[in-house]
DNA sequence: CATGCATATTAGGATATTATAATATTTAAA
DNA sequence: TTTAAATATTATAATATCCTAATATGCATG
């Protein structure tokens, strides 16, 4: 009685590795949105580049806070900076990104 | 030198409001997918129910701790459980949130 | 160069999250 | 009614996150 195949059970293997890697990597990204300030600073970004100074009226966090928000996020390539004289206009670097905002927008709105 | 008129500004503030709204309501949510266990877990529930079993043997985490985040999951309402003998079957229990996760998987998969 | 405005950084305490180990519960079946 | 398997719960230590207050930096303009 020799054993089952083993390609198929190898290759589901593969695929749950593979999932759980692709998990390791949107994971951290969707902790990032997880956070009501960062979720509505990165909505407001979705729909195009604003000044610190607008996400902080917006959101009427302080201005510390906004920063460190911002901060978090540039460093994990979530955001880009751009200085124009003293204001620093962000904007989100990947398109996907901003669409799947918008999209879970649409999905949570009701 | 009358004021500019009120309406915009109010309809405005009022959208912020709407939208922060949303954030709060939606962050907890991304907050529980924002973990690569539990996104995992629900990658593998979003196709379907799975008992606690197939689910510890997939990921290869250990049973507490699988099942803390199940048992999380459903105190948000998120996941739902079945008995079936000594098996417990869980699956997602709001269809949107389903394909949201397949949605994403596909966005982050390349 | 001094002043003001916009933004960034740092330090800190408070609070939340995570994982592990140990124990409890529930069900099926001998 | 033991026993074993599947799942849940609890306690706890380690770590991470969050916010505030204070301070620093960079730029523009008088």
């Amino acid at each position: 009685m020799g054993r089952a195949p083993s390609r198929p059970v190898d290759s589901r293997m593969q695929d749950i590795a593979e999932a759980k890697k692709r998990c390791a990597r949107v994971a951290p990204i969707l902790k990032t949105l997880a956070h009501p300030q960062r979720l509505f600073l990165l909505c407001r970004l979705a729909k195009g580049e604003a000044t610190v100074t607008e996400l902080r009226d917006a959101s009427g966090a302080s201005q510390s806070l906004i920063s460190q928000h911002l901060t978090r996020m540039r460093r994990e390539g979530i955001v880009q900076a751009r200085r124009d004289g003293n204001f620093i206009h962000y904007r989100i670097v990947d398109p996907k990104l901003s669409a799947l905002i918008l999209h879970m927008e649409k999905t949570f709105n009701e």
